[in-house]
DNA sequence: TAATATTTCAATCGTTGCTAGATTGTCAAT
DNA sequence: ATTGACAATCTAGCAACGATTGAAATATTA
């Protein structure tokens, strides 16, 4: 049954192009442009096929989320990989966890700002979801007993530093400062 | 001219109604639930009246967000003032910061998370926002030298800590510890 | 009381997410 | 090849949204 299967390659390759579409108008212009009938517009085709792929638009915008949390564990991995010693780790993979939410704000903003439906504290979290936090607690472990807890806090610090820098809260030259003392601190705390 | 006073009073008494209705459906139900023709219902007038008092659905929340930083100013205030050490006024802020953001969801939304149009980094900055960063600043001041890069740092922390906790990505009964790690690692810091 | 200014509203615009029902196209069995 | 069933797709429309226009009603002044 070719036929079968061949439908079904073309039915990912739509979804996949709704996700990519909407992320490419998300990052090119905002959240905001990113509508069903935009998005129809795009793709060419009618409104309710988008339907046939997604129960709703918070279910697209989750779709590009997962894209995002793959990625940010990608590239925490490779900071990670480039490190000459533990502390030097713990710097690379704050930096690049800040980098990379103020570099795609709108792909950050889809991970944790806009109503996903993604589940996290849960058994049945996806493995996307779980890579990036893992790689942020191989970072601290060296450094503490209870590394979950820390990884938790420092994950929360730079959440907390990505989003009050992208809303033009805190001082964007003091960039550095922050990531240093925020890596300082969780050497010294000895936790 | 008592007219004009009276006409004044009426305008402020029903621009309070308004936000003060805006706050409540918001935290009783959610921001979702707070539309222009809900408020009017509300209020008794009709959808144009809200325009004399504000430019758009964005302002109202920002009104709602304005309160919510005096309020959160009030209690960390409070919260110093009981304090008996430096270190127990950290805590304390630390703990109280955290504790409005998660008892009052919809509220601490509309401070930091959903779009506003209000100012921080500017010289124009209004001081009801300043007035909580300010509280932070003296909370860590006495445990380093550059008490604003510190500040702004221990800020996007307990920020973090807010959304993560609210959005169920971090375990909550790992709460206090997060907050004593926090606090531990500025004063072990000495940035 | 008549003229004027202000306040308020009903009605409407353009857009949104989403869906029902009609229509088209595709495939397997005759 | 023709037909009938099934799936894919579209047109059209719903209800609700934020926001605005122009007319009616009310209050103020002369």
């Amino acid at each position: 049954m070719g036929i079968a299967e061949r439908k079904g390659r073309e039915k990912a390759e739509r979804e996949t192009l709704i996700v990519a579409t909407a992320r490419q108008i998300a990052e090119a212009e905002s959240w905001e442009a990113v509508t069903i009938r935009r998005l129809a517009r795009e793709i060419e085709y009618s409104q309710p096929v988008l339907y046939a792929h997604f129960s709703n638009r918070d279910d697209i915008v989750a779709a590009v989320a997962l894209q995002g949390f793959s990625e940010l564990a990608a590239q925490l991995g490779e900071a990670v990989a480039k490190a000459a010693s533990p502390q030097d780790a713990l710097l690379r993979t704050s930096a690049t966890y800040l980098d990379f939410a103020l570099s795609r704000p709108a792909l950050y903003e889809a991970m944790f700002v806009l109503p996903t439906g993604l589940l996290f504290g849960d058994a049945e979290t996806r493995q996307e979801l779980r890579a990036g936090f893992d790689a942020i607690t191989v970072a601290v472990a060296p450094f503490c007993d209870h590394a979950e807890v820390v990884a938790e806090t420092l994950w929360a610090a730079l959440h907390g530093l990505a989003e009050l820098e992208r809303s033009n809260r805190i001082r964007p030259d003091l960039r550095d400062q922050r990531i240093m003392l925020v890596a300082q601190a969780i050497v010294a705390a000895k936790a």
